[in-house]
DNA sequence: TATGGTACGAACAAATTTGTAAGTAATGGC
DNA sequence: GCCATTACTTACAAATTTGTTCGTACCATA
């Protein structure tokens, strides 16, 4: 997000693309980590270091970036103990929650859709 | 898809990735245009031309990949008739037609969010 | 004094996605 | 013959996303 051209076409396009409800909302959830991240965070709270082991092929740094960016988004919360070593927790949002039945679906016909294609080729 | 590093880390997260039903479909439907495709597919078939003049913003580029991914997710079906100039329809499969009421409630959940981040800011 | 654990930050590099600008085949109408 | 139309294709360039490697502050404990 830091760092961004202005004026290209591509970033012109997003605002486009934002524009509409609902690729605004994929555009939220997008990305390669935030879903997975989402997913280990439904229904407990859980420490970076945590995190940092239920998914262990993410990197220390996207996992902090990505972190940030649903802290932004009001997707998660975030509470800093001050202790040494540090501690701090997140968790889901009551608009992250609202989630969790949409992504039950959504989980739902990629299992179908993926058998469909198989199937297929 | 084409030309991919087939071991950088890069590849296999993905693979990591696409293991997990919900975020293997998000990624069938992910990227910038998918979904407006889709939606603009919702209900109607339409030419190669048609879609292009509903998104104004998207390349003839970008239209073709999109709908080839597509296509070969089997998400839409592509009709070629043998004339010319070529004229090729577009319309939504079963699966796709699937996603319509998710979509529906994610848009929802995206124009919440929105009002509700602006709101905090 | 040296060490270790936690939650990051920063500089850099690799890989992918998206956009730009041009060109193609086929054929009916002029 | 020449041009216009449609649905693409190709080579190239720009922009973003993701990954690698190192480093930091804090202090309790050894």
């Amino acid at each position: 997000m830091a760092g961004r051209k202005k004026n290209s076409t591509y970033t012109r396009n997003e605002q486009y693309i934002i524009d509409c409800d609902l690729t605004y909302a994929v555009s939220r959830i997008g990305g390669r980590w935030k879903i997975l991240i989402l997913d280990k965070l439904d229904g407990k709270k859980q420490r970076f270091s945590g995190l940092k082991h239920e998914l262990p092929q993410i990197t220390e740094r996207m996992l902090t970036l990505q972190l940030k960016a649903l802290e932004q988004d009001g997707l998660v919360k975030r509470t800093v103990y001050a202790e040494v070593p540090p501690r701090v927790e997140y968790e889901l949002t009551e608009m992250a929650m609202e989630l969790v039945p949409i992504f039950k679906q959504l989980s739902r016909w990629g299992g179908k859709q993926r058998s469909l294609v198989n199937f297929i080729r």
